[in-house]
DNA sequence: CTGAAAGCGCTTACAG
DNA sequence: CTGAAAGCGCTTACAG
């Protein structure tokens, strides 16, 4: 069988092959009549039009570009959903690139992906997202860009934010009224804007309540299980032992869950453990943790699909919103007992 | 700044541009002087060629599609971090696209995937690359494809496979000998083939060390955590209860994990566990998951590279290979006790 | 409301 | 070994 090109349905509906174009870019300016008999020949040729063509006629490509590094496999697959989700709305396809936030050359390396492939944007996902030389990098290039950040900058950007030192507030908040008081924190990756957020959210829980913020109760992390049964080790051997664990994330809470077993410590009897993130783990162990959801799907959605129609109309004006997390109580985190 | 272009190289090297295309393509007859001249013009304007404009004329996207429906986000990103690899060394674009293997229209579903995005190839796991219906599909159409597979099949495909069955052989033979005589077994999700291959590598463990066959040790899973918790405790309500389990994947074995500690079973010592995959569950969770680790990256890897490798050269004759599965000891299995 | 021309940045024949 | 022409399947000006 042939191929089936604009110009075939072009003679088959007896038009121009510009007019078939306006029908295919519901463009005005085409007559009803004229309209129906070229649609009539879309279907009749099962017609689907090139978009390699389309995009060399229009210097598009059609193709937004996915950055993350992200030690979380769940994170990273929130993340592709929501982004794969509204290419598909609005016809485009997606391009995920993982890559090393602290890998050399950075911006060698996106240069290098915009030119190979073409992309008409990019969305930057945390850490990338929080990278002002990326940002102002894009920016000077004219790129199209959308973020998914944990902070709003007072930028002219598109992002999407979710609240991270509100919900990181709130579950500490939910430890103190169980009746904790000692509540040690492991903080994530210094590069994230997310572990600052966090950790604000943590002190100010704290102030409110009227209870004092020990440098000694705070423990570096990287949002690594790993990271989190190191500091699971040296918080449990603290003197007073901390009644309760916040960790940044559920990697961390879970890491800190099997140090907190091998040293038969029972969760939440003599121990409370926090979590954020909602990932799987969160569900898969026992007992399940008490963490923070956040929408990142539809975040991810929104950035997207915010993107795209920055692309389609440069005119626009940014864009900014914050989602709001849930708070998920499970059976880690519980009253506090005296030991 | 304007924009470099195959023209500009031309005149800036004093050639014609089917001369520059010469170089680009690494094609033959060309003078050294004449490719020294072009290569550092390539290099004097930093030309990045234009793969849109490359595509139109040779009738190529440079991209592949990656089919996935897969419940483990672990496996899903084990698959893109393969596959991606391959695409940038062979500067080819991948296309993730996660769809359900139940959900209505596959082939229509695929179809209008392969046209709205070109692609040149397509690369189908698991369960997708059991499906004869889908291969034979794009068999028709004449798609190059490749499977990344629990089975070769007497296919004239290109196939990567890892020994399914072997692998749970192996690893039961490790609780046989551990002493363990009543071993039940978690059966995966019908549509993965490698659910019937597991299952046989453990009737053949069985058989060859002389011990029984028995239906009621068999159940049901989906690979699903959920469904591993379901099956979990049924098995372990069993009189007598087995003193293992051995289920099809890591995210079921885990849900055993947690059910036999609300039933306040010790592991290894009331019950012995042993999964499949080796998932970051499996060594996040207390006691680690004695499992089975498959080279999915690797295998994925060189599926691609084939599958490109045929696209440029499509006389090329097809390939498979087997890679060997790797059994991972940790503190879940251990030696059987009456109790 | 409709169309003929030129062009997007490359490559495939075809000549020489 | 090198190049001029035509074309990939669309779209953007420009006319009418």
């Amino acid at each position: 069988m042939e191929k089936i090109t604009i110009n075939s349905v072009a003679k088959h509906a007896g038009v121009s092959k510009k007019t078939v174009s306006r029908v295919l870019n519901n463009e005005a300016n085409v007559s009803d009549a004229t309209r129906e008999k070229v649609l009539a020949a879309f279907k009749e040729l099962d017609y689907k039009p090139n978009p390699i063509a389309r995009g060399l006629a229009n210097n598009r490509s059609f193709i937004i570009g996915c950055l993350y590094d992200n030690p979380s496999k769940s994170y990273i697959t929130r993340v592709q959903t929501g982004a794969l989700a509204a290419c598909q709305e609005q016809q485009y396809n997606l391009l995920i690139h993982p890559c090393e936030l602290r890998g050399q050359a950075l911006l060698d390396n996106i240069d290098t992906l915009l030119h190979t492939s073409q992309l008409d944007g990019i969305v930057l996902t945390p850490p990338f997202s929080d990278q002002k030389p990326l940002v102002d990098f894009l920016k000077a290039k004219k790129i199209p860009y959308s973020r998914v950040a944990s902070v709003l900058l007072e930028d002219d950007s598109i992002s999407i934010g979710s609240n991270d030192g509100y919900a990181a507030y709130e579950i500490t908040k939910l430890l103190i009224s169980l009746g904790h008081t000692e509540i040690a924190f492991i903080k994530g990756h210094p590069d994230h804007s997310a572990t600052e957020q966090r950790l604000l959210g943590y002190k100010q829980a704290l102030e409110e309540s009227g209870l004092p913020f020990k440098e000694s109760l705070i423990d570096e992390g990287n949002f690594s299980y790993h990271s989190g049964e190191d500091s699971a080790r040296r918080i449990l051997n603290l003197t007073p032992r901390p009644s309760a664990v916040f960790a940044s994330n559920d990697y961390m809470a879970a890491a800190v869950l099997k140090v907190a077993s091998q040293l038969k410590l029972s969760v939440p009897h003599d121990l409370s453990i926090a979590g954020f993130d909602n990932a799987p783990i969160a569900r898969h162990i026992w007992p399940g943790l008490t963490t923070i959801a956040q929408p990142v799907e539809q975040m991810t959605h929104i950035a997207v699909t915010k993107l795209i129609e920055q692309i389609k109309n440069p005119e626009l004006e940014n864009y900014q919103e914050n989602l709001p997390a849930r708070l998920i109580t499970r059976e880690s985190t519980g009253p506090y007992r005296s030991s």
